[in-house]
RNA sequence: GCCUAUGUAGCUCAGGGGUAGAGCACUUCCUUGGUAAGGAAGAGGUCGCGGGUUCAACUCCCGCCAUCGGCUCCA
């Protein structure tokens, strides 16, 4: 007999060798029925594997990770299973649950290749094969049999991955005809696996190396309802409608053209007005945390990246110079606004009495992405960071760190980005040359940041290899609708620049020292916060931001100059108003869809032309019937002031 | 850059070797104290761009450009 350990703390005796499944049964049957996998001391095991030796034991149901990812697991081979039977010779890479569903990449052969038409027929004989109710079967063997079996089938991807394996460590799972490598856990059997749909396919390198065979992902889905893939899929179509470059162009926020370039966003005048306030906000937070706005121009002699090391790490990958006709100078299309604000730093000497200087700029870069990376304005080719750079001493490092840190918080409080995750990105240990600088300034800094953050009690996941090449950084990243993740706000040490710019500082003890340098983007760029803030709001902005706060009703032709006049009011007094007109001639109707996003309607008719009055309604909201014009707009710009307010967003988030 | 798919009216999309279609939007008139209102009439397209095949190409073939979903990359 061994002891078996419940979360709950209490024990129960089992004959030895009893599995998940048996355990779930001895409970209830309908937990038997529910139950997917179970954590063995911490590790998920097959329900069907036996346990010998007292264990800890939790069984897991769909709501858990655990089981969500044995699930996916067994689909992926499930769905290799049915490939194997319609694409005779297929060769298979490797099969993961992930996020949302699973994938596989496989490789059909030459001159087959599997496309969206052959999904319908994929999924059939994978409903086929669950009805057949396979059962799926570890198993543990040799690494001389795993090379021997898959060589023998002509698995050259899947002899790869075993020949990076330990002998006594590598297991195989086998369903109906099909054998697959894997570490496991998975289902019982393949009646489990109810609702399928492939999502997509996508070519995928091999290994993730783009030097190596591309191979085909095949993205699929599955539940053990049918109700839930069906819900899962309108969810998909209403994350689809939340889509920043649909909502940008429904609400006239930016366009793209062909003639201007791909990646080259033009924002259109609503669009700016919508950017320009939240340029404004962070102004207003930087003044008082004490930053200088600068400006500094777009190009710059390739010298300067010459001098920052951006030149010879990015140069040929990069916009190619622009020449001059006579003097035969290079100049570059700036990738980063740090050099300039180096140049200024360099300008005057500086005494440690002025630092921190904090040398704020929205300045536009432009960087030549791959064409295939373009993404509506989360990834374009010319884009304005909200940069500042902080020129500080080692000792200030920590303290200026954490007012960043600050500043990112009160944009993500007032914005309600609630759900970021913070990742602090250090340098790869092993390739220490992919980095400039030297290894003290490395650990200098990254010791900066990881104290920082357990200073502000943020929790922020570690990522080796991810820093950027001249120091190391923490992020903030934000999903968007479809659950992908973007870096927004951005806070990086640096110790590299300024020794290439040699830039110092007089201390107190009348000797020269080398600053420190933060470079920081609460945005990140204003094209893709914008882009995630149209996702999370779905365009229905709040009042500060909306791009026209109030649109203006007349109840009939005879009122039209009022409601003109009421919404050049409003404008001089700072809020956006537009007239819906349904007869004027030559005036353009407010789309339906951008209509229910605006945050006001105001209706005007005799009464209210006669009394200098509009009719106010809050759009999903309360009719707050007649007032003064002028009443109402001193309500707004007392709710947008509120709401523009950092010290009293910081108070809030203090409070927490 | 690579793999898959797509590009037809302002928008959403249908169509198909022989003069280009719908719904919504737009214009005019009638009706309307209104939040995707009804009726009537009308206007609107070099079918992404460039070649080729053909008596004839928006349709078939080739190339390019742009876009979607991924991969790689990401300062």
């Amino acid at each position: 007999m061994i002891k078996i350990t419940f979360p709950d703390g209490s024990i129960r005796e089992f004959e030895s060798g009893v599995t998940g499944l048996q355990i779930a049964e001895s409970i209830s049957s309908r937990l038997a029925q529910e139950v997917l996998a179970a954590s063995v001391n911490g590790e998920t095991w097959d329900l069907t594997r036996p346990i010998e030796n007292d264990a800890i034991v939790k069984l897991h149901k769909w709501d858990d990770a655990e089981a969500k990812e044995a699930y996916w697991h067994s689909s992926a081979h499930l769905m290799a299973e049915a490939l194997q039977e319609l694409y005779p010779g297929i060769k298979f890479g490797i099969g993961p649950a992930i996020e949302n569903g699973f994938y596989y990449d496989v490789d059909s052969g030459e001159g087959v290749s599997i496309k969206e038409a052959d999904f319908a027929a994929i999924e059939k004989k994978m409903t086929e094969l669950t009805a057949a109710k396979q059962e799926i079967v570890r198993k543990e063997i040799s690494k001389a049999d795993a090379l021997k079996l898959f060589s023998d089938r002509g698995e050259t991807y899947k002899v790869e991955l075993i020949n990076e394996l330990e002998d006594g460590t590598i297991t195989v799972y086998t369903m109906g005809n099909f054998t697959d490598l894997c570490r496991g856990p998975h289902l019982p059997n393949t009646s489990y696996i109810k609702s399928i749909k492939i999502l997509s396919a996508a070519g995928a390198y091999w290994r993730g190396d783009e030097k190596r065979p591309q191979l085909t992902r095949l993205y699929g889905i599955s539940f053990p309802k049918k109700k839930m893939l069906d819900e899962y899929l309108i969810l998909l179509e209403e994350a689809k409608k939340r889509d920043h470059r649909k909502i940008g162009k429904e609400l006239e926020l930016f366009a793209f053209s062909q003639t201007v370039g791909s990646g080259l966003p033009l924002w259109l005048p609503k669009g700016t007005q919508l950017r320009l306030r939240l340029e404004d906000f962070l102004k207003k937070i930087q003044r008082e945390y004490d930053y200088e706005q600068v400006m500094t121009p777009h190009i710059g002699h390739k010298q300067l990246y010459v001098t920052s090391g951006h030149y010879a790490k990015y140069g040929k990958d990069s916009f190619q110079p622009i020449h001059t006709p006579e003097a035969g100078e290079e100049f570059l299309l700036r990738p980063m606004n740090c050099p300039h604000h180096c140049e200024i730093y360099k300008a005057f000497p500086h005494s440690y009495k002025e630092l921190p200087l904090r040398l704020a700029e929205f300045g536009t870069v432009y960087r030549y992405e791959q064409s295939g990376e373009l993404h509506g304005l989360t990834r374009v080719r010319g884009f304005t960071q909200d940069d500042a750079h902080i020129f500080c001493t080692p000792d200030q490092l920590k303290d200026e760190f954490m007012k960043v840190m600050d500043i990112i918080l009160i944009i993500f409080k007032a914005l309600d980005f609630e759900n970021f995750e913070a990742q602090i990105s250090l340098r790869d240990p092993e390739n220490k040359e992919k980095y400039i600088g030297d290894d003290e300034g490395w650990e200098k800094a990254e010791r900066a940041i990881i104290e920082s953050c357990e200073a502000k009690g943020m929790k922020a996941r570690v990522e080796l290899g991810e820093a950027a090449f001249y120091g190391p950084k923490l992020d903030f990243m934000v999903k968007d609708a479809l659950g992908r993740r973007w870096q927004l706000g951005t806070i990086q040490v640096d110790y590299n620049l300024p020794e290439r710019f040699d830039l110092e500082y007089v201390g107190a003890d009348n000797q020269k020292h080398r600053p420190v340098m933060i470079h920081r983007a609460p945005f990140g760029s204003m094209e893709r916060f914008v882009a995630v803030l149209i996702e999370h709001t779905a365009g229905k902005f709040p009042l500060w931001l909306a791009p026209t706060q109030a649109v203006v009703l007349p109840v009939s032709e005879k009122y039209n100059d009022y409601a003109y006049k009421v919404a050049k009011t409003l404008k001089k007094l700072d809020i956006r108003a537009e007239v819906d007109d349904r007869n004027e001639k030559v005036g353009r109707k407010i789309r339906d869809n951008e209509l229910k996003r605006i945050p006001y309607l105001l209706i005007v008719g005799e009464k209210e032309a006669e009394n200098e009055e509009v009719s106010v309604r809050k759009q999903g909201g309360e009719d707050k019937g007649s007032v003064k014009l002028s009443t109402f707009a001193a309500e707004i710009s007392s709710e947008v002031e509120k709401m523009m307010n950092p010290t009293e967003i910081l108070r809030l988030i203090q409070e927490q």
